[in-house]
DNA sequence: CTGTTAGCGCATTCAG
DNA sequence: CTGAATGCGCTAACAG
């Protein structure tokens, strides 16, 4: 079952090579009846042309490249989704890399890309990624767009949530219960989001006319032993200093959080409240139900995907580069309430 | 920045278009002072072999297609895990699909895996696939991979969980408890998986001595609402044939029953005892946590990526499909214990 | 070891 | 509307 080619498939049909690929391309100037032979033969032969063929006469491959950290994160679902619901209905089709491999993105992966496999990328955002890579190859003509990594390169468009709302959502959410002393489960420090979270609970806390604990704001990556490891340290502090609400900043910390305190005997919400960030699905069915801040995930995906496209197809507006950034919602649950009354 | 081509580095390094070719594909009959002088070319232009090019001359793209049903299913996680595990140190790279649109793989994705954009394809379970087409192309000389779909295409190679026993250790853990009546969250019907699963369960009743209840296994997709719908309906049985323990075909659908449960009033496991599938993370997250089976999702990831590249390498050791059947385990949780005493 | 010559499968002029 | 000629960027014999 050799592959055919579009030679084959003119011989097969009585035509020369041109004709057909003038079919291929729904040129106008072809005959109906000529067209509809070519197709039906085509078809009948099975016949597909070759993605490395027209992609190099071309000189596009019509791909949009999307790097993702990896699948583990529930949400990846619904940047795709929205990314997907975009492009569909586009002559562009979108292909997925994962960087699983820790060192940056893998010289395997940064050759797919460089070497105009896609016509463009969407990453999202990436622990310490190497955004000059990214700005090198942009510059160099590959349009990019940035999901979740708002303000780390401002040469590159780039939508993301608020994260400074949410923090902020947060931070009067539990003042307003009466919380005072606040712990931070921060994750990976150094990143935007974290710092954008993090600055909205200081905010709040200001708001309150009180200044952030350093104390309780100590660095934790968001791997489940150092969560609890952190939890359990908050526990052990001092009455007057520990913490009545910890503010994980990402729900799968809460969760270990939430188990660790059941562990230690610490009921939630009536001794400790505990909120976490990005609303995945679980976050509702573990009990009790998380309190949490929702990102538009699934939004960010679209905007991400109309703004590649727009480049894509020279719609480029203007020149600026877009940075956009998407509303967070606070969804409220079982898992705050009340500060307890001090002893 | 227009796109450099070989011949360009050819001109800039005083050579001819052959010698930087060879130089790109590491043969050897090069001098090696050359080689670095070209080399040095490259890296200084930011040089980068077109894709399209390369791939059209050499047949081959050295790409592995991954099509998946969609990322809102966490395993896919591991699975990816395991594929790229094995891929990453061969020449190859994985791109991922998925078919987000409901219309089979849609035609777009059709097209991109008939047009030789992959070297091989690996294909995860899909509800309702049109498995047709992926052995066309697989006759037609594309080697693909089933994941998770066994039995499905028995001239398809395959690695999959053995359902069966899954939904065996599952029949036999409750019946141990004492459980009688023990009600089936099927799901996708009609799909080997489930089938699979309840033949285990039948099996594991038969041992026991008794017949399986038509009652107890209504067909419900997965949807959140039909499982809560059913969950209820269940409930509403007549006391001598409502059921006493709940078996959901998939941890999802578990939590969907453990949250309707909860709203019902019913304890969880002291009135009922429930167990899914899969073990996802949340699985054990839940309260109370979910006994379940879990399926070894990385290993089937490892062994078809293994099985692929064999086949691509041409070490197709013999001609017979292969058909691989891991083990799965069950997982003792907290939402199973012994049946209630009969009233 | 290096340069020459053909294609890979298709798109795209430009005549006919 | 259709056919012949060129080239996309690279690889692969084959000479030198």
């Amino acid at each position: 079952m050799a592959k055919l080619t579009i030679r084959d498939i003119a011989r097969l049909s009585g035509l020369s090579k041109s004709t057909v690929s003038l079919v291929l391309n729904n040129s106008p100037k072809v005959d109906p009846e000529t067209r509809r032979r070519v197709i039906a033969v085509m078809r009948e032969h099975n016949y597909v042309p070759s993605f490395a063929a027209t992609a190099l006469a071309k000189g596009n491959t019509g791909l949009i490249g999307m790097i993702v950290p990896g699948l583990t994160w529930r949400f990846m679902a619904d940047i795709n989704y929205g990314v997907a619901k975009v492009v569909e209905d586009t002559k562009y089709e979108i292909v997925l890399f994962t960087s699983t491999n820790e060192r940056d993105y893998g010289g395997a992966i940064d050759r797919v890309m460089s070497s105009g496999l896609c016509a463009g990328l969407i990453v999202v955002n990436h622990d310490k990624q190497p955004l000059d890579r990214l700005v090198d190859l942009h510059r160099g003509g590959l349009p990019v767009v940035l999901i979740d990594t708002l303000g780390a390169a401002g040469e590159l468009p780039a939508v993301g949530a608020d994260n400074h709302t949410g923090g902020l959502l947060i931070g009067r959410h539990l003042l307003g219960l009466g919380h005072r002393r606040i712990a931070s489960i921060l994750g990976p420090v150094g990143h935007p989001y974290v710092q954008e979270r993090r600055r909205g609970l200081w905010d709040a806390l200001r708001e309150a006319g009180l200044e952030p604990d350093p104390g309780l704001e100590a660095e934790t990556g968001f791997e489940e032993a150092l969560v609890r490891r952190r939890t359990r340290e908050l526990l052990d502090l001092p009455a007057d200093r520990r913490p009545t609400a910890l503010f994980a900043y990402h729900d799968s910390a809460a969760f270990a959080v939430l188990d660790e305190l059941l562990q230690a005997g610490v009921r939630v919400p009536e001794d400790v409240s505990v909120v976490g960030f990005n609303d995945i699905d679980a976050a509702a069915h573990v009990r009790p139900p998380l309190t949490t801040v929702r990102q538009p995930f699934a939004d960010m995906g679209r905007r991400a995907a109309g703004i590649l496209l727009s480049v894509l197809d020279g719609v480029e507006s203007d020149e600026e580069p877009r940075q956009i950034v998407l509303d967070t919602e606070l969804i409220v649950r079982e898992s705050t309430a009340p500060a307890p009354a001090d002893r």
